[in-house]
DNA sequence: TGTACATCAGTGAACGCGCGTTCACTGATGTAC
DNA sequence: TGTACATCAGTGAACGCGCGTTCACTGATGTAC
């Protein structure tokens, strides 16, 4: 693929560099001059594409809750493998999830990513909907939640390593039986 | 108070700046410079008590760790408690909580932070010893690492902002039903 | 009580660096005729 | 098929800024005698 003037597919390019560059030294040490370095391309160009560095995250953002949504959607109706599916998402897509969950990054009221997150917010609804009715009678929202947090403290604790050693590789499989006690 | 030459009391000083200039602006904004501003002395002399940004954060996170373990401890032995606790600990003092669990900002393997560490993960061991064996049988690691993950998650889900507006001002009370249903 | 001296916390000028932003530009592509 | 022109993606030089680090220094404090 020959480079001309015109790169013609530098914004992905600069979205995977960006990924690239998050899982290395996280969110916050970003620079567009880097991304243009890591694209090969003249440090004034993502600017082009994105504007700033809020427009940038904001575009990933965007994609990482879209691929959130497929991903919790396609564990379908059970839901302690949406929860796994959840956290697998967090942590082969850290830098999108790290991104979506530091709000002062970007522009969190982008119309978007707004969607984007109301399209995963649905996903992980659907998935609880499928639930059988535990014992106790009113549920409310706290099965939600608490479904929710279990899988995003989870994926947060795999992620900074604050899991202990035992655990083994694969967060999935460790992940099963803590998901699990939710849902006896 | 006169301010002499020497400060007589600037470590700490520079610490509670620390905090609030994280609050601000998350722990990767944060300059030293800025804490020289903020403390009112000139910009070199942070240096001098801390060495370098990793420094400071390492005694950031030292201090975290004291504060978790003495708060879970604290909270007695009700394993809901224990929960709520770490929860408002991570809510009420964030600038710690974030640093504590971003651990390539700070030296992880520091043996005073790796000491502090140890304490508050034993104050969670601690309150789980008190829960009735439940039910099913064989319970193993799974039940301290739901009861971790369910407050760590919804502390973080709490902190950025995600969770949905109807839940009020006050994160012990939302909390409080959501980890109850993990110990029925 | 007084003097001399070591220690060490904090100063301030200087440096080089990477950053975001601006702006006039270049050159490839697409469209109108 | 050929020419003219508009559009727009990407360039590269220039700027001002805040940063960390270095280093010779200043001055307060504590200790020895």
């Amino acid at each position: 693929m020959a480079r001309t003037y015109h790169h013609g597919n530098l914004r992905p390019v600069l979205l995977a560099a960006a990924i690239e560059a998050i899982e290395q030294d996280g969110p916050a040490a970003l620079s567009l001059r880097d991304l243009a370095r890591r694209a090969g391309v003249s440090h004034a160009a993502p600017a082009h594409h994105f504007g700033d560095k809020a427009g940038l995250l904001t575009a990933l953002a965007t994609e990482g809750y879209g691929l959130l949504a497929d991903a919790v959607s396609a564990a379908g109706d059970e839901i302690v493998e949406a929860g796994v599916a959840y956290i697998r998402f967090a942590i082969e897509h850290r830098a999108h999830f790290e991104v979506m969950f530091q709000p002062g990054l970007y522009r969190h009221d982008d119309p978007e990513v707004a969607a984007a997150r109301e399209r995963a917010d649905q996903s992980l609804v659907n998935a609880l909907a499928a639930v059988p009715k535990p014992p106790a009678a009113e549920d409310g929202p706290a099965a939600r939640l608490a479904a929710w947090s279990i899988a995003h403290g989870f994926a947060g604790l795999w992620i900074s390593g604050a899991l202990p050693a035992g655990l083994g590789s694969d967060p999935a499989a460790a992940a099963r039986p803590v998901i699990g006690r939710l849902f006896r």
